[in-house]
DNA sequence: TAATCATATACGGATATCCATATATAAGAT
DNA sequence: ATCTTATATATGGATATCCGTATATGATTA
């Protein structure tokens, strides 16, 4: 189960806070994604990833070679407001540029 | 300046977390208030409570030899609704309830 | 001034966190 | 099978965090 320290403990890192943030406003986002819009190197995204997915904020997909990251869907609401709470204080809006001029950005179907 | 990472930062440790939680409810504390709501040593919520006063997230004020610690008034919209925001999840009842269960609490005019 | 109560800080040690680098796994593609 | 791309993990070291204990500061009272 999710608390209020084991999910602040997770937001207190920058690299995973940045990571929650944009997937709040893009709904799946791939380990290579997230490395272009953060400009960190593969094992530092990778690893913080991993973290949030233990502590149950998201969840993964695999697709083909891709590993997708997107928000657990079963978040508690209190969690979910935190995180839209934290996004009016950021600019997160070059982050999500950042993203979207990633070049062969890899697609993922929608269903 | 406060930032989402300083402020979930100082959010990412239980006595902290409580303590917030706790102002959130209750205007003015003084530590003793907090030692005998969170019965933890005096050193440790003196400590923590000064973390959270150098990052600016709350105030304190001297009342004779009682200090009193608040929210900065000043907090942003999104830090304040943060708290509001954890505050959902947390079964703070029995803390305030400990709180109030002070015996000779010491009491702040409020003007 | 001495004694007391409330609060803050200093010190040391245990543990946690984070990173870069190197390497392992896993899925395509040739 | 081999090569390439994507992702995950292991290792070791630097740094940060947290705690208990002891002590210092500050205000109040006797």
């Amino acid at each position: 189960m999710i608390t209020p320290e084991s999910f602040f403990r997770a937001l207190s890192d920058g690299t995973r806070l940045r990571c929650l943030l944009l997937l709040l406003a893009e709904d799946a986002i791939c380990v290579c994604e997230f490395v272009h819009a953060l400009d960190l190197s593969q094992p530092r995204v990778s690893r913080h990833l991993g973290h949030l997915r233990d502590v149950g904020i998201v969840t993964t997909e695999r697709r083909g070679q891709w590993m997708y990251y997107r928000l657990n869907r079963e978040l508690p609401t209190w969690a979910r407001d935190v995180l839209t709470a934290a996004f009016q204080a950021e600019g997160v809006r070059d982050l999500r540029q950042r993203l979207a001029s990633m070049p062969n950005r890899p697609s993922i179907s929608c269903n």
